[in-house]
DNA sequence: TGGTAATTACGAGTAAAGTCGTATTTTGCT
DNA sequence: AGCAAAATACGACTTTACTCGTAATTACCA
């Protein structure tokens, strides 16, 4: 009902997120037995979460049936932004290339995703 | 005095720990003023954490003179990485390339790094 | 149409994080 | 020695994030 901006989705409400940004729409048993095969939680603990989470107008929701829809409010790459900005803040002291190292660094990226990180990085150098 | 491990610090923690990483080592009150320039909190707010993170196992200090002298117990660069591998798999879906991606998109990177960037990305291609 | 299965609403309890006041201890200075 | 300033210890309180039991509601179908 109330609609409060600038809300930064706890942990527990990114994995609803998740299940709603994958599916665009989904029912609260949806997104439960999504959550439930790699976490176990109550049915009605991902129900009141969800009920929640739309208090904050994290999502909206159609309940003109019994089973209510739910569908994200906030968009899944305006999220990723906020919650890089706070981490490159607190954990990499400002500086976002330096994120990009420890990332690339760590983990496993295909040959193709390293193509358009380095098309991107091309353009960057352009604008310069 | 008693050393859990896996410890995740949270929020507040990890502003002191950026101090802490910072300067080696510190004093509560290197670490109040510090944190007072964009934050505002009282002297035994800060003291408190810090005495929480010690039991923690977060810091360690020496208390041999009244003052304690605080260091951080954990690496500047495994907090990073247990933040990003966290980070990219509940908001990503497993895709650090996606995170990258996004991190550079930002627009800050200078120009030396996105030199650093592409030098990594060409290391990685050569081992595919 | 009446019962049952599924769903939502609601309230309460737990645990962790953060905040701070006050008491105690220590140190340095005169 | 003794006082004041600075630091630590400690405990209590607030808020937020979960977690879940139970009651109320709704829909379907035999």
């Amino acid at each position: 009902m109330t609609l409060i901006k600038n809300t930064k989705p706890t942990e527990s409400e990114l994995e609803i997120l998740q299940v709603l940004w994958a599916n665009n729409t989904a029912t609260v048993r949806t997104v439960h037995e999504e959550l439930s095969k790699t976490k176990d939680a109550g049915y009605t603990t991902t129900l009141k979460l969800m009920q929640i989470m739309h208090e904050k107008g994290l999502v909206t929701r159609d309940d003109s049936s019994k089973t209510h829809i739910y569908q994200p409010a906030i968009s899944r790459e305006k999220t990723q932004k906020q919650f890089l900005n706070k981490m490159i803040d607190t954990l990499f002291a400002g500086s976002s290339a330096n994120l990009v190292l420890q990332a690339l660094g760590g983990h496993d990226a295909s040959q193709a995703e390293l193509e358009k990180i380095q098309a991107l990085i091309n353009e960057l150098k352009k604008d310069k």
